[in-house]
DNA sequence: CGAGTGTATCGAATCGATTCGATGCCCGGA
DNA sequence: TCCGGGCATCGAATCGATTCGATACACTCG
């Protein structure tokens, strides 16, 4: 095999000069901005296939529009972890669509814990940025971004002013269930919440933790609850999972004496965890535990059971985010959406036992 | 509030201007490329946040240095889809690991069915792509990325000659577990595959249709099983889900006469939905009916159980592309690698009803 | 025949940074 | 006092395309 010089890759000048045209007529023909006689674009397309040039560069055009078609998407932590809620990847597709009108790709970025200062989050040659939930960090790349002068969407958190958000009445939706459940006649209420605060511990919820708690959809939904059951007590599992949900469900139902007859969970894969946990107990589910949900994520695991809970708006949500970004990139006023759960009737939630 | 006149943002030019110095040793400030007295550099430090200057333009930085610092991960149709696939995301999680070293990010690329010939994948300012799975169009995608002159790797799929690839031993981890049955006992044996083709068609697989599939992973699995018996029987699922496996499980254990003893499918989530299925007609498992997966994800929702399964190395999968790519960018040859997969034994297999 | 209209193509400035060979300066040694 | 060697800084070319006002040409109409 010849070892081939590696001949400097064709430019649209190259293709130009080939072709016997100008650069700015060979740039049209790529990028369709203005008309160019049938004649002269065959001649530019057959210099192009001739030198193997494959079109325009992306980094030159990208720094000559000022526009590089990528959105990023800031994830905490571990990628495992972000999708580990399995409401992130409708919302992702969501988003994906959302963009699409800009051409754009969607740029996972880690929100790193280096602390060198030049994260992804400087570097990378993004048009906008998206974050998704909402923690003490996310403050901080939000800062970052923001003096870069990109446009910011956030889901799920806690923009400052002037950052358009896309929320989920959250309080409201807890409220909607705990009233299903009061309907049916439950006054002993658990509700099973996801982490308080960046340290995910597991447990019981005082007031005063309550009061530090930093997870904003925690606090919401858990406000929710307490709108209608203001006593309720709440344990927090460290992420949503059916394991967690598990977990806490043990704990709860451990005691015979001191057993809810109802428990809200504030996902859907913590709602499984504690139905299993019932099960395990020999607890039949909804005749002796009633167990509603969070969510409306297609679940697995739970037989023939349809899962109480409350549908939130996952893909829509995303696209929502992608259009304000869209708009925003367009030079209009982005506005903040708040997005509506609906209550789906399920079979595990019934009326407490006697 | 004052209405701004959006001040052109600063420029690294302006940043040197007020320091007193060159764009050039204002570069290697922030760049760090060379040496630079610690009066200089505090000085460029305090013209850039005096001007509110973050940092070079990224997309001027790509275009000059030739790197955009992102890689391309290419997937199929919707998101949704691809990540339905449990093993998607911790290889994602590796991936990152892997060009972390290039302080890339990944650019989530749908390969868009939109034939209009310049699909993100031409335009998308990447250094380097990473294609997942495989199938007809990925054929193409990759020809339009070679002809970039861009790096590519390939994870599970056909790549052609020339492209490094991420193998899994697929054929002889099919062979091991479906030698573990045999040892057990087993002679009634049903394989359940993953799509044979992007048609996804629900079913038995004919030697015919064999013939005809067009996804490498599942007709390796497969030939894996008949490699220890020729002649066992296969029926395809549309998806990697446990609804499939519920669906193709039932299909096989409606007949109690021609009901199989052991079933091998071809992932975890199958698998799940085989047992599930299996319980639906009151079949014990282990005692009535093996089951054994392929992949070795972490399921929820098969109770106590622990699924028979190969456990193939997702994370380190995504981690080798990475470095591969990152090779492949440093200019040194990049080599094919290929993964072995670890037999862990679980509860769902044992010996046959007699 | 000249003015007017429209269309296809061209020129040249510009996007913002990186890079490396060249330059100037300071200091020690002879 | 003169020279060589470092070290910090500077100049200028360069990356590859986009864009829009200007130009040139052909043609129609009065």
């Amino acid at each position: 095999m010849a070892a081939e010089i590696a001949p400097r890759r064709a430019t649209l000048s190259d293709v130009a000069q080939e072709a016997g045209v100008s650069m700015s007529t060979a740039s049209v023909v790529f990028s369709g901005k203005t008309k160019v006689s049938d004649a002269t674009r065959d001649r530019v397309l057959a210099a192009a296939s001739a030198l193997g040039y494959t079109g325009p560069d992306p980094m030159a055009a990208s720094l000559r529009r000022g526009r590089s078609g990528i959105v990023a998407v800031v994830l905490e932590g571990q990628l495992r972890e972000a999708f580990l809620d399995p409401v992130t990847i409708p919302m992702m597709d969501g988003l994906a669509d959302g963009v699409a009108s800009l051409g754009a790709g969607i740029l996972l970025l880690r929100d790193d814990p280096t602390e060198d200062g030049a994260s992804a989050l400087t570097t990378a040659p993004v048009d906008a940025a998206v974050l998704i939930g909402c923690s003490t960090r996310t403050r901080s790349s939000l800062d970052v971004l923001r003096s870069r002068g990109l446009p910011v969407v956030v889901i799920e958190g806690d923009a400052g002013e002037g950052v358009p958000r896309i929320s989920l009445d959250n309080r409201e939706a807890a409220a909607e269930i705990a009233r299903h459940v009061q309907r049916l006649g439950h006054t002993d209420v658990v509700a099973v919440t996801l982490a308080t605060d960046s340290r995910r511990e597991r447990g019981g919820i005082s007031p005063d933790r309550l009061a530090r708690a930093t997870v904003d959809v925690t606090v919401d939904r858990l406000g929710g609850v307490h709108d209608v059951y203001p006593d309720a007590p709440a344990i927090s599992a460290a992420t949503s999972s059916i394991d967690e949900g598990l977990i806490a469900g043990r704990a709860l139902l451990a005691d015979p004496e001191s057993r809810p007859t109802a428990v809200l969970a504030q996902s859907d894969l913590l709602a499984v965890g504690v139905i299993r946990a019932a099960e395990e107990q020999g607890l039949r589910v909804p005749q002796d535990l009633s167990v509603a949900g969070f969510d409306g994520v297609r679940v697995d695991g739970i037989g023939d059971h349809v899962l109480t809970t409350m549908v939130q708006p996952a893909v829509e949500k995303g696209r929502a985010a992608g259009e304000q970004v869209a708009r925003m990139l367009r030079g209009e006023r982005a506005a903040s959406l708040h997005f509506t759960c609906r209550f789906r009737a399920g079979s595990t939630t019934g009326a407490p036992p006697d």
